[in-house]
DNA sequence: CCGGCATATTGATCAGAATCAATAAAAATC
DNA sequence: GATTTTTATTGATTCTGATCAATATGCCGG
């Protein structure tokens, strides 16, 4: 009965599922597959390890609420964050594919996750190439992604590097309707954001302090209000992110396989 | 005649089928596909960009010879490079992905690249599967190489960092054939390795001195020559990266096609 | 409401790396 | 082979951002 698939799969919107839209068309009848492939769902606390660096990870965790980070730790005792992962993002599609995670991924704020075992999903890629071409794809985009943050702790100035941050990341959570057009919630603490930036505590705050008293955003309440978003977009060097579309034969799946 | 598909196909040896062949099982009929996939073959010499930032690239290119590097400009001149490309990596796997290039890539020395459209790729992985998994794994293994960079620019010193990429890029280039046992061809000015690393050329100079200096290795030539690949090691926290396997179902695809 | 702990803010000092500048060496071009 | 251009090396100076240190603020459990 296609119509109870249809509706059941339009009813399940997770930010994941909202992510996907934007570059791929699911039809109901993958978005049930997809849904199928999740085995339960996760609570997370906060300050808790999901990911730990050296041992084995073999799922694929979405997130449904909450923000983690991909992190490693030197021996010198430094952290360097490599991402932050919000709503919509996939945990372990790294680290899953090797035997042991090369990264660590800490809960920065409570979360709800929802699990399926990468077996599944990658036996399902057999049946529906569509969704490996998806995986082809998040990947792609999470390289992107790094190799933009390079860029930023490389090239950019302490202040540009903080702007261009806090615009990538209202930027990405606009996409999966997890901020508002010039404000969002920032639940992590300036530790946090100095190891993502390459930068000592003190010199973020400092820098955050600047980006307050040129007026370009209000911090209060772990929530980032921009007063002048254009400024901050000229001072970051930011362009919003091209949003990848997907190439063209990756819509004609139905004749292929039909 | 499978005979001579499986002839042609071993005797096809090219640095993309080496790395590939580390992780995922193609068979001879699968690389007579992948062969298929190849337009033509193109000769770039060095210096000139094969992928421009902002404008669309619509090809998958193996490297066969020769090393690029896929970089950023910002508008104060500054550059920085993301990733260097050696034989057996892939140009436009990023890029290809948007509708336009979010960086550009440049031929650091004259190269040979076997050049597929993504149109054709594509629609092989439809039919096989198999290459779309293998298209992710390529992204997920890119992105981890990203992530390790960014370890490296933000929480690393200048002579850790020196010391992990050339370690790294060894490695990178024995898996291909590419290095001897401690030495290598590095044919890459001194402009080019401080852009990666973030680093200006004088101090990148200095680092270099002593590495030299500290009897770790000998640079001369273009060529470097590890003296005590040990202490390298030991310096620059260096674990010798844990190649991907590919998970179990990956290797089933016999039993699911047939 | 009270410690106690995490987080934020500010200041002072100092080291490391950028910048500027000059020269040397090597490679490419004619 | 001479000349130009690129690349490498070294030195002197400056300045950014780390580090160390102290204080403030907020937050939690009791």
């Amino acid at each position: 009965m296609p119509g109870t698939v249809r509706k059941i799969a339009e009813r399940w919107e997770t930010p994941f599922t909202t992510r996907l839209k934007h570059f791929v068309d699911f039809t109901p009848d993958d978005l049930a597959t997809l849904r199928r492939l999740i085995e339960y769902e996760a609570t997370i606390e906060k300050r808790r390890d999901l990911v730990v660096d050296g041992y084995p990870y073999t799922k694929l965790s979405f997130i449904k609420e909450g923000m983690a980070a991909r992190y490693k730790v030197l021996r010198n005792g430094k952290r360097q964050i490599v991402d932050v992962l919000i709503p919509g993002d996939v945990v372990g599609l790294p680290g899953s594919f090797h035997d042991r995670a090369a990264f660590s991924v800490i809960a920065l704020t409570d979360m709800k996750l929802e699990v399926c075992s990468l077996d599944a999903f990658i036996n399902v890629c057999y049946r529906r190439p569509k969704f490996a071409l998806a995986l082809s794809w998040l990947a792609v985009e999470h390289g992107n992604h790094s190799s933009e943050r390079i860029v930023d702790i490389g090239r950019r100035t302490p202040i540009e590097r903080l702007a261009h941050f806090l615009l990538e990341l209202h930027g990405r959570l606009r996409i999966v309707g997890r901020a508002d057009p010039t404000a969002f919630d920032l639940p992590i603490s300036q530790e946090v954001m100095s190891d993502t930036l390459g930068l000592s505590v003190p010199h973020l705050n400092r820098m955050l302090t600047r980006l307050r008293n040129e007026r370009m955003l209000i911090v209060a309440d772990r929530r980032v209000q921009f007063t002048d978003i254009k400024a901050l977009e000229v001072l970051a060097h930011f362009q919003s992110a091209t949003l990848a579309r997907i190439p063209a034969p990756m819509q004609r799946e139905q004749e292929l396989i039909a």
